[in-house]
DNA sequence: ACTGAAAGTAAGCCGTTACTTGCATGTAAG
DNA sequence: CTTACATGCAAGTAACGGCTTACTTTCAGT
């Protein structure tokens, strides 16, 4: 049945795809050459051209199809215990950065002259900042934030700490292999520390004793004057 | 006199050297072509290899050459206005960084390919991340951090805090450009917002009013557990 | 006037790269 | 068995890119 020719041909054209990841994250725009291409693959360049008629299409393709979406489990909708559920967030969120990272690399340096690359990898930086700042907008909802601090909690700098937090996570995904003086912290330790310093700063107090199951009705840091909005600029 | 042929000579190297820079900026290693900085530089391309040889050593000298050196003046050695000196400090490196960029981008992305390039790329992070951890021992030596807070403020956390603005102010001027919901603090802002976190995180206190010139000697926070060095992994 | 360093001009060599064309092979559907 | 499709192979083309050779121009110092 046509079914047949469809999944060999499908077969082929997903390991191009992957190939050309691969051959692109290690070598960029021009260094990712069709023969290197179809040699990572274990095709013949030709088969390459029938695909996708020329290399741009191709690694077209490769951005709009590849791993850049994410895979990272979201934050829970009630928060339980902030420390762990972010660390545990942040840390797969590096985890999943480092394992793209020669492709993200490559992506933004080239992104002067390919320019239509860039929601393909701001995309997913964009939304983890958009959900980090929904759980602080939760963490305030339940009570869990202290909001009567002296120099008090401006959205202005709870965006700050959530930038703080997004860039301490990618930087260290994108460059601690490359200078570890920068991240004097063992890695396994560093989104924990990230963490806390987060959560420090935007005023975290861990709930008392006896005040478990936090419910939004009876907290009264509902009604201060900070309102946040993932979708809102300050 | 001889001189003249040297001052000559030097003008054109000066000029081949900042082309190179421009055009492996914008194009990358295998974009930076010796046509391209050759009518950059406003040059014939023989010229080129007769002062440096081949491309390879050309780009060689532009890594070691070129602006990645620091030009930020440093952190004052002793601590009067926390908050506005450091924000100044991240002011001029998101300024200095954001006009590298995309020559930092480049080297990073083909770090793999370059391994050579890892200490020109890494020295400015690194020592700036230094400046701020001894400055950071200062604040301490002077009295100005809450050594007392209820969590404790440990090494493991100041060194993440540190981290933890270097990576934003780095991030903010690698990226905000192309993805601005990421940073939705406006620009201007931005500096004292991470410096503001960055303060409270580490328990920064502004010194009480008649505490005017704190010196180090009467400090009783000199004591305390916590010792930090700028060459210390904790 | 002569010398010699620095720069330019013209031309080319040789390998690489994107992409094409033409032909043969295998294989499954009808 | 035929048809159609997917793939492979051989060869080639046009352009580009690093680099060289052989020669000329410019111009300060002697």
């Amino acid at each position: 049945m046509c079914l047949q020719y469809s999944e060999a041909m499908q077969d082929n054209r997903a390991r191009i795809l992957e190939a050309a990841a691969r051959v692109y994250a290690q070598y960029g725009y021009r260094g990712a050459t069709t023969r290197r291409i179809a040699e990572a693959a274990g095709v013949n360049e030709i088969t390459v051209f029938r695909h996708f008629g020329n290399k741009g299409t191709l690694l077209d393709c490769v951005a709009h199809e590849c791993g850049l979406s994410e895979s990272v489990p979201p934050l829970p909708s009630r928060p339980a215990d902030p420390e762990s559920e972010l660390t545990a967030w942040i840390q797969a969120r590096m985890a999943h950065n480092r394992g793209l990272r020669q492709l993200i690399l490559q992506t933004m340096s080239e992104l002067q002259a390919r320019p239509d690359m860039a929601p393909c990898v701001g995309h997913g930086p964009i939304d983890a900042a958009n959900q980090l700042r929904d759980y602080v907008v939760r963490l305030r909802r339940f009570g869990l934030l202290d909001v009567a601090q002296p120099t008090g909690l401006r959205p202005l700098e709870v965006n700050a700490a959530v930038a703080m937090l997004m860039s301490a996570s990618f930087t260290d995904a994108m460059s601690r292999e490359m200078m570890p003086e920068m991240f004097p912290s063992p890695a396994e330790k560093a989104a924990g520390a990230y963490v806390r310093v987060f959560l420090r700063a935007i005023g975290y107090r861990a709930p008392q004793t006896g005040t478990s199951d936090p419910s939004p009705t009876d907290s009264p840091a509902r009604k201060v004057r900070v309102s946040l909005s993932s979708s809102t600029s300050i």
